[in-house]
DNA sequence: CATTGCGGCTTACTTTGTAAAGGGCGCCGC
DNA sequence: GCGGCGCCCTTTACAAAGTAAGCCGCAATG
């Protein structure tokens, strides 16, 4: 008896949250469609009924789903604490998911995530930022270098990962910090990057 | 007869030359073993003599190669412009491959990369920085990120691409940016990231 | 001249992405 | 109730990739 019914449908949201967990969990390597398809309790190819594009779709969801932040303008009075709003919410979104960084920091933004960056341009412009635009941008280039860099840090396994857990072994040279430490420098290279763009 | 002797002997230089070639030209994607050999005019199986742990080697290679810069400290009177120079070298390097900076900026440091960035730190705590470790990691931050940044912009494929060729077309939101227009939001960011770190 | 070992080749197996076609199940109009 | 339709999922199949195992030629060495 083959071709039997899955318990819960399977769906785009389903998806990308199975993607995700077993990118985080194995690495970017191990993500393959069988596999995915295991974790959904379906066959591979079911998934391309619903990313009509196979991986290639897959990875810009993904993409897509970590880079896409929200901020709500009303708790920020000054475009210093809008800032540091979209900086802390893009660093939280890119933590949560270290597996998928590398599709992150590489692929263009699209769909949500294009206009989540847009928005956060506005955002600035309209708190009283002058050159919004190039706040943005040097905005975004930070934290993305920070969360990258963190990464990195906690020896995380990478793209071509070797296929270990995600708690490889620390560095020989320089001890895994904690998460306090990495904040704390977070914070700090922002706080310089604010300082530095007052001074237009 | 099988068993031809190539006519240029193979060595890891050459190896990693083509594999940059490659990566570069056609996306990381398509930078395959067998693709890597018939570059250097070798059988795939070759290449596993001069990297024993094959792709996995490769890869670490390829980052290592791309994030290991060198900068003359004599050239530069005060930390800042010590600062602005370790900045731009490590912007050329990584820029001049696109194709791998997603390993690069995943992948932590290792052997003349890590040690790049050792000597990052010492020199510009040599010319007067306090907290030359902070400074350090926001700098390594914001050039990474800066790359990224220019990449996605340039809309280029990434490490999942179609396979397309490098050159790809540009967003329909934004339009492709000069190198004079990257190069001048690059340094603006540098000076404000500069302004604020000089504030301790 | 026989030996040894480096360096490349051949073969073969496993895993992956994905095209193509098949099949069950629910829902529709009648 | 029922015949058919269409949606989702499965099956099957194939090309391409990573890489383990083992072969073999060539050159230097004794």
């Amino acid at each position: 008896m083959p071709a039997k019914r899955p318990p819960v449908p399977l769906s785009r949201e389903r998806i990308i949250e199975a993607a995700l967990h077993i990118a985080d969990g194995q690495g970017l390597r191990r993500l393959t469609m069988r596999r995915l398809g295991d974790a959904l309790q379906v066959e591979a190819m079911a998934i391309y009924h619903h990313l009509p594009r196979g991986k290639e779709a897959l990875m810009d969801a993904l993409a897509e789903h970590v880079t896409t932040v929200t901020v709500d303008p009303s708790g920020s009075a000054t475009w210093q604490e809008l800032a540091r709003a979209w900086a802390r919410a893009g660093r939280a979104a890119l933590l949560e998911h270290p597996g998928v960084l590398a599709l992150a920091l590489t692929k263009p933004p699209q769909g949500t995530a294009l206009i989540a960056v847009r928005e956060q341009g506005e955002q600035l412009a309209a708190s009283g930022l002058g050159d919004s635009t190039q706040a943005v941008r040097s905005l975004r280039a930070y934290v993305m270098g920070s969360v990258a860099v963190e990464i990195q840090r906690s020896g995380w396994a990478g793209p071509a990962g070797d296929g270990e857990e995600p708690g490889a072994p620390p560095l020989p040279g320089s001890r895994t910090e904690s998460e306090q430490e990495a904040v704390a420098a977070f914070e700090r290279g922002l706080e310089a990057l604010l300082r530095g763009l007052a001074e237009t």
